[in-house]
DNA sequence: CTGAAAGCGCTTACAG
DNA sequence: CTGAAAGCGCTTACAG
């Protein structure tokens, strides 16, 4: 067996091409799977391929051509497993399809934001870039990222952008839907604690919570809504004020699942049963959700499908044959998943009472 | 002001070289910080990079020289705190140095698993590759990443590989630490669950308990040593055994924080005081173990810490004048921390009673 | 202290 | 269906 070119360093286009005996321009297309090329010639190509284990350089693609392979991460808070899902989803698709994910993490206020994003996309030229709340929200980041011509889709962005792509769930819809479920095991008395005015899920829950109770003409006591910030202790702190009123709730819905951690603790070192006393729900499916007792009924986002499709459509937004994107593609509403667990039940205890009825 | 060259398009070197009036290659001197350029020089053509607002891509860069600026790392488990953290201190640390982070998420028994590793970083051509557990104790990931000269920094692997880099905590000097704190507080029956076998963790942190144990002249009760899987199961099953003894321990020791969220769950659910009735102690510093009630006492490793020093050792490696790497240098331990919170205190009630002392 | 030339490994635009 | 030439934007190796 012979070996044309340096052995040792890695096969570029020109071993494949002389070992294949065409030029490097046809290898090009094998690679790029561009048409036109005599099958017989292809299947050869391949095969040198395969044999010097040839591997395009995406440093010369991407000086050469119009793609970089690249596509970029940007997020700030790294303990938020909203992230960490997002990123499993974004890294997987971006392998099949030959893509790289970078990720940078920066702080949503730092002063010199916008420069480091501007210094990002120019020296990696990425062929799009995923933005996670806050940053997807950062009018800095978005004009930084116009500025260079760089294409982006926001994940759960609080609003959608003239022009800038967008993945979400409805957060109205999944808090309706939990909220009736609620009410459809015989709650009426059912709390809810507010995220904090700042984020936009925090609204969005809310009114998904109003629309349940009107719909079913339960009244909402303001004496029942609490507010919150997203955070285990505010939800404590709620539980706590919530749980001594005379008439207590039979229920309580959380904006997020740390809130609604927080309201099992309080509610057990009140010596309440959960759900036998009161019920919990969440909202977001935090690893912790299922890791407390009784394990916590809550919302699914579609993280890893929201990343999924982000990688999709900036890819899509490379090739050269792609369609005009229409505006109701543009903005894409993923479907969410509730996940009932046992946190929920129905209403088995009289308020200010811990007796069980039968 | 007079803008040379295209408008719009991003400056290049010889956008600057031209409008500064020197060579391309001073400019690159000066953007490289190289030794030997006229200071009024250098200034100069500072002052016109600002002006352009240059940026070298890094494609470019990476194909005409020996750098990439990217460093690659590996993970499995993306729902892993650990993950976050190290990803975390990568990415800052890389931002620093001008660099970039890329990830990639990997199954750690996929059949193709040394194809793909081998596939990225022939593509990629990364500086150097950065490698968590078990990805860094996979001999097929070792294997192909050496085949293809990249360098690597394993993090917290389960054993040192010749001539790989690696860093870690001292497991089993932080697991000692622990059973001291328990020792000290007068706690003599300390029941430990151990993680799973195959993780090299379990052993040391095991050995930590040991090395207490026996040099406080504690004996170790072997009815007090549990096997459990890392995993919050685990924890339930072994405090269940544990706490239905005839002798009850007056603290347990758990191999990680999850596991020891399990032993706070069922201690609780026992009607067990925590730390009162029974101390708890854990190991990773979780996310959740602040946010339980009460927090729990455990290790905080040095995650963002190590991986700094991962892409510190990695950039080193590439310089030029890269000094040969001593034994020593090439494995470092860094420094951890134990975290005290409340799961833990004198033993106040004695086991089997609920009885308080004074 | 500075620069002219060659070349990294691909894709583009064109020609046949 | 295929290829020769030019060029992407830098660094390298040399020369002065």
């Amino acid at each position: 067996m012979t070996t044309i070119g340096r052995t040792g360093s890695a096969a570029t286009i020109t071993d494949v091409a002389n070992r294949s005996g065409v030029s490097i321009k046809t290898v090009s297309r094998v690679i790029n799977q561009e048409a036109g090329v005599h099958p017989e010639t292809r299947d050869h190509v391949l095969k040198v391929v395969a044999e010097l284990k040839y591997r395009p350089k995406l440093s010369a693609r991407s000086l050469a051509g119009a793609r970089s392979f690249l596509i970029g991460l940007l997020y700030y808070d790294p303990s938020a497993a909203f992230v960490g899902d997002v990123q499993q989803g974004a890294t997987l698709r971006c392998r099949e399809a030959g893509y790289h994910l970078v990720v940078e993490s920066l702080h949503n206020d730092a002063p010199d934001l916008a420069q480091q994003v501007s210094r990002m996309v120019s020296a990696l030229q990425p062929d799009g870039m995923i933005l996670t709340p806050p940053l997807c929200d950062n009018p800095a980041v978005l004009k930084a990222l116009r500025e260079n011509h760089t294409p982006c889709v926001l994940v759960s962005p609080a609003r959608d952008v003239k022009g800038m792509a967008s993945v979400r769930m409805d957060d109205t819809k999944a808090s309706e839907e939990i909220t009736n479920l609620l009410i459809g095991l015989g709650h009426e008395r059912i709390a809810f604690i507010k995220g904090p005015p700042d984020q936009a899920a925090s609204g969005l829950r809310y009114q998904g919570y109003l629309r349940a109770m009107k719909s079913h003409g339960v009244a909402v006591d303001q004496d029942l809504v609490c507010e919150g910030d997203f955070v285990f202790a505010s939800g404590v702190e709620a539980a706590n004020k919530l749980l001594s009123r005379r008439v207590r709730p039979t229920a309580v819905f959380a904006g997020n699942d740390d809130m609604a951690l927080g309201v099992l603790v309080a509610a057990q070192r009140l010596g309440l049963a959960v759900p036998g006393d009161l019920s919990i729900a969440g909202f977001d499916d935090s690893p912790a959700a299922r890791l407390v007792w009784p394990p916590l009924t809550t919302v699914r986002q579609p993280k890893n499908e929201m990343a999924r499709v982000a990688v999709e459509m900036l890819i899509a937004a490379n090739r050269s044959d792609a369609p005009a994107v229409t505006e109701d593609r543009l903005h894409r509403v993923l479907p969410h998943e509730l996940v009932v667990r046992d946190s929920t039940s129905t209403p088995m205890a009289r308020a200010g009472s811990h007796g069980k009825r039968k």
